[in-house]
DNA sequence: ATCATATGGTATGGTATGTTACCATATTTC
DNA sequence: GAAATATGGTAACATACCATACCATATGAT
């Protein structure tokens, strides 16, 4: 292991190089899909920036994949979703977490989480917290304090509701190969059909009876 | 390969103690976590047996998550929701399928679709077909033809819906490490809330209006 | 009873990989 | 300018693993 500090400037870029295209090869072919020679031959250098600085393969992997989870996790703090009404302001939040969610890169987190979940368990449950929680954390926020919610579940649990009945479906496709909504005008109308079963249920004519 | 007629009754034997086995390693470590070597070694026996019937370990897994797609089929298709109201009706199918996908080789299933969907496409669609397919058909048939659901998205949507909604954030959670809900009781809370939102919509004094 | 076949057990080839070690060179610091 | 340190490049070590081959034996078919 060797000092932190002393980078050279040429080391320094070489590490930043390193992390990138490992961040990369580990979302294509995750933890045991990539190895060290190929790490190394791709970015040049030698095997001692990973041993010296990670202390070994999984280090690296546990560097890089927390690195991945704040990417993950700034696109859904900035999400401002405003003060409208709770229509629009849902169509807003659908759409762009939607898009968030079937971008390569998310899917991919979204596979490591589940692949490596048992090897690594933290880092699984950091993924969970940057991404999915995240999101319904926001939404909830916003649906707390609004009027106008039928009584039942908090709004943790409704805003719960909203994101996985909308991402789940296509990502769950998205994630078996199959094609997730990839057209503007698809995404739309999905937001559009989620919107509607969250607001106004299944159920024609409902008056707030209960089941 | 040998011919897959004139089975020694040993031998025969020998076969399924090895796709059993190899069922439960694959399910536990995925297709990367298993050896050949070890799982020789648990069954007795030799490695012709694997290359011999099954052409290689690729064969071999193919074979088994086949197998392991038919087992989980079979409880849904035994899923028999009857004729009753939808309230009713939706919690008896929502404790069972919910009971279901929180099984531990549901769950393994569910996260070898993930992980090994690269390497084996054509097996990841056979996983999603045989399970979550499989209970949203038989919901979205059951629906089909019913009075008194909304106008807007079809049957198969609504039953897609229905489905995550139930199962999404359990499955996430246990399949993440965290504790999914257990016990009866927390279950039956769970499908509570889910058929609320599903029917009624999380707006209060919602009457027909769009969004 | 005899032959064909399946099976067991072991050995072997070849490849891939994680990890550590060593030495020469370039760079930074004093 | 000199010492300390980081870095590059290569080699070596130790495993682990898939796949195939070979021969002796047990079992089933004719």
């Amino acid at each position: 292991m060797q000092s932190v500090t002393h980078r050279t400037a040429h080391g320094a870029a070489r590490i930043q190089a390193l992390t990138d295209t490992a961040a990369e090869l580990f979302l294509e072919r995750g933890y045991e899909g990539v190895s060290i020679d190929e790490l190394i031959g791709r970015v040049g250098g030698s095997r001692r920036n990973v041993y010296g600085r990670f202390g070994g393969k999984q280090g690296l992997f546990i560097d890089v994949v927390t690195r991945l989870c704040d990417d993950q996790t700034q696109p859904l703090r900035d999400l401002d979703i405003g003060e409208g009404a709770i229509g629009p302001t849902l169509t807003i939040f659908g759409k762009r977490m939607l898009e968030i969610v079937l971008q390569p890169r998310t899917l991919a987190l979204h596979r490591l989480m589940i692949s490596e979940g048992q090897r690594f368990p933290d880092l699984a449950q950091s993924i969970l917290r940057s991404g999915h929680e995240t999101g319904t954390a926001i939404l909830a926020e916003w649906l707390r304090g609004r009027p106008g919610l039928r009584h039942g579940p908090s709004p943790e649990t409704r805003a719960e509701q909203f994101v996985l009945l909308l991402t789940a479906g296509p990502q769950l496709r998205a994630l078996t190969g199959h094609t997730a909504p990839v057209s503007p005008d698809e995404r739309a109308h999905h937001v559009r059909e989620t919107i509607s079963t969250f607001l106004h249920g299944a159920l024609r004519g409902d008056n707030n009876q209960h089941a």
